[in-house]
DNA sequence: TCTGATTGTGCAACCGGTTGTATCATTCGA
DNA sequence: TCGAATGATACAACCGGTTGCACAATCAGA
């Protein structure tokens, strides 16, 4: 057993709560008891029982952050720095992170945002993937926990981070456009959730800004994984006159709408250009390289962290963060071909 | 505030040990007051405070997992896979994951294992990337924790769970070897972690047992990162006369193998074959897919859990857990080019 | 010498559960 | 009708810290 502030107590012959203000370098207690109560603890290898001390203080110094592991994240290496950055700055603030992994989307993972945030194991959370109306914010709410939303939040009370989905998902588009290419098809995440949303409408507006039509054939719902891209893009090949461009709403499903390109012999980029979103290190690593928008994945990680200690101290309303985002072309994106824009259109 | 067990008593004119124990289903309550204080309960929305019960328990009902995010876990998907497979098992079986992510590999590591481990917040830890004579270990086993090791650990008192690292490289390598391949280089992770030298072996051993040389000039220690396969890849080709294959010890590192190459204007598998080891995802997605060995990854994050959980309750010694892990062909691997062998021969 | 700060420490309650043991009211056998 | 066995509940200590308040000791000023 490690020692306890009693033991201590016991063998300076002072109470605990004496030892206990030392160690805390209360003003109240002698510098010469400071000095001997902590250089035996020191030596005596006394850590602080975690679990008592957030019993007394009711606070417990700890970040529940709940991934949903399917059918996303899990393949994301977005979240895997994400969770890194975030535990790191935690960790720096004090605090430590709580992971709650629940393998479903629906009832399963508001029961493990409810199991993780009502027995007071935590003193706020960090929410992922939000959707339109998301039952998990209300509960949060109700709790009356402290929280911040990585993604974007209708509700003006709720405080979230996000990277600037709209303006990254219309660089993008806009570049592909500047390019020359007018037949431009998307393939978007979860209709439900709010990023999904957010990169269609810069898509969205970057093609009408430009008088651009938009064919809905050419516009598929995938679910951010590579399987997921992987078949939307070889719906829009299958639906008919093929595009030549592709805006995916993530590098994930972009490295699946990748393959399935050249299972049906396009060239990247000659025959069909294809631009992602996020910039996970992998992008640079595919062949040809991903054009794609740079998320700052590790700052999105620092400041949901600061922001939700911010409430947490209860100081200030809810805050609300969008962090620009930087379009990065790359090869795997060119000036559409002539040649095949003249059979398309013919 | 959420109500605890003595507002449930004084409701119902009960003491709170009596409300307890009903609510744990003590033979020693009555029918009829179980039912009066679950059903009171319920409508109450009581929920037990877990840091109260740890106290009292001394069991937190939480295992606590150290990702160490540099250099190489933030861009590694097994990591994510594994974690999610393990926080959910955790869940299933009541328990709850902690995360620390140290962003060091030496002191700060050991720092944060410390500090998760010795406030007992934790009842047991699960250990990655192990070392050969790793500090973590001796540190855990000094502080009396129950933890479990991803990877091989030397110390028979230590449980740990793996792949068959040996076993799946020396098929990799031995399938190179089948197609003609002679000279096989070999990209290693960190040269002080486990992992790495198993896989080395497994590499030896198959070149030995073909009575192939092993050329200094072909191997070369990477960190488990693609940058790092990258710049190693680079070394090989640069040191002179190219391999006709390489076998790499992680899927990430080859992605930055295969990137050095074709920048090298050397085409995978026609110049080069390359082969992984881990069976990511990804690996499937990139061009060609790459050969890998499949490691049953979402296994290794159950059973380490199982054996973690077993660990914890103390019965039995320590478990040491080898998962058989399953060579995956593919486009990436091919015969070696008997003019690019003969030019290499001149 | 007495009063009143000032300083350093101890006492005891509290956080919200769990659990060993005592108490009390029944009911049963003799 | 009495004592013992049984069943249901209450009491109180405990887990290991934190914290408001009381109290003792020291010291300066009157």
């Amino acid at each position: 057993m490690s020692p306890t502030l009693q033991d201590i107590a016991d063998v300076l012959k002072l109470s605990k709560s004496t030892v206990s203000r030392a160690l805390s370098g209360d003003p109240r207690v002698a510098e010469s008891t400071r000095v001997r109560v902590s250089s035996l603890a020191q030596h005596m290898g006394y850590r602080p029982n975690a679990t008592a001390r957030a019993l007394a203080t009711r606070r417990t110094n700890t970040i529940g952050l709940v991934v949903p592991w399917a059918p996303r994240s899990l393949s994301d290496p977005f979240y895997l720095e994400f969770l890194g950055a975030a535990g790191d700055a935690a960790m720096r603030s004090g605090y430590s992170l709580f992971l709650s992994a629940p393998d479903g989307d629906g009832a399963g993972a508001v029961r493990a945002h409810a199991e993780l945030a009502d027995p007071r194991r935590i003193d706020g959370m960090i929410l992922t993937e939000p959707k339109a109306n998301d039952e998990r914010i209300a509960l949060l709410h109700g709790i009356g926990l402290p929280f911040v939303v990585l993604g974007v939040a209708s509700d003006p009370e709720v405080s979230w981070i996000s990277g600037d989905n709209t303006a990254g998902a219309f660089d993008a588009v806009d570049h592909l456009i500047s390019l020359g290419h007018t037949r431009i098809a998307c393939i978007t995440g979860p209709p439900d959730q709010t990023a999904s949303k957010a990169r269609f409408e810069g898509y969205r507006s970057a093609m009408s800004g430009a008088g651009l039509p938009i064919d809905r054939n050419t516009i598929e719902a995938g679910d951010f994984t590579q399987p997921g891209g992987h078949t939307a893009m070889r719906a829009i090949i299958d639906s008919g006159r093929a595009p030549s461009a592709v805006f995916v709403c993530n590098d994930v499903m972009a490295f699946g709408a990748m393959r399935a390109l050249r299972e049906a012999g396009l060239a990247i980029p000659a025959d069909v250009s294809v631009v992602g979103f996020d910039g996970i290190a992998m992008a640079e690593y595919v062949d040809p390289p991903l054009a794609t928008v740079n998320q700052p994945i590790q700052e999105l990680g620092r400041m949901a962290v600061q922001i939700l200690i911010e409430q947490m101290s209860g100081e200030g309303g809810p805050a609300h963060c969008v962090l620009p985002v930087q379009y990065r072309p790359s090869n795997s994106v060119g000036p559409p071909r002539t040649r095949a824009e003249a059979i398309n259109r013919g």
